[in-house]
DNA sequence: GCCGTCTTCTACAATTCGTAGAAGACTGAC
DNA sequence: GTCAGTCTTCTACGAATTGTAGAAGACGGC
């Protein structure tokens, strides 16, 4: 439900990496120079997929100022977290998924999770 | 790039609900039983979605028995763990998303996280 | 050698995504 | 109030993906 294509996964990375919220020129200039697709994009391509993203709940625009100033409405991290649950969702034997993604995880995240899950 | 269909799901599902390989006759009768989506289909598009399966490295098939049998690569806990992990390596702050996707897993499953982390 | 079964090839419609032009809406300068 | 420039919306199109399946060729048992 929550796939992004590549263009629209590089202007929600720009999005991210600002908590502000920017313009559809000012994210075509930042695309523009950090891309590295590095394909100079008209800025109604970007508004296009700021539509879309709009559409699909991940970013929300301030339509009040003149240039309407778009936001990701959550941060990468709950975002990335949502989609693990979902795929973690996806499978009947929950714990049994959790055992094999433990399993494949560095020793430094097996370390944070340790942090994490005695600390609460 | 591993996103699957509607279709290319259900049928993934089958594969996985028994370890068996199958033909593609078997699956599209387990479908047409199963399925919520009560639509019966023709062999020829369980094929087709095999094929792609097979492409895109979930499926493999036998080839020698002239009904082909096909069986999934992986199981499904294997494969949502690896969704998981694709998920989580998009971010660059992979702790922080860890720390998030903690956050919201049932006590059960972080008990059960627990467990895993600690018996290694 | 023929018949039924199985596979492969080809195809098509719907959806998604990248891409953007045309034209209408709005704002600031004057 | 009007004009020019800026910004948004609408519309569109091509490529890729996915659901769907027919036509035709390959194969094995009898």
């Amino acid at each position: 439900m929550a796939s992004l294509g590549e263009l629209e996964r590089s202007v929600m990375d720009q999005l991210w990496s600002t908590a502000d919220a920017a313009t559809a020129n000012e994210l075509r200039d930042r695309l523009a120079q950090s891309e590295v697709q590095s394909k100079d994009l008209a800025v109604t391509t970007v508004l296009t997929v700021l539509s879309r993203l709009e559409k699909k709940g991940l970013v929300e625009r301030e339509r009040g100022t003149r240039p309407h100033r778009y936001r990701a409405i959550s941060t990468r991290e709950d975002h990335t977290a949502r989609l693990m649950h979902e795929a973690l969702g996806t499978a009947p034997d929950r714990e049994a998924v959790l055992a094999r993604f433990i399993g494949s995880v560095t020793e430094a995240e097996a370390a944070t999770l340790r942090r994490l899950l005695t600390r609460g």
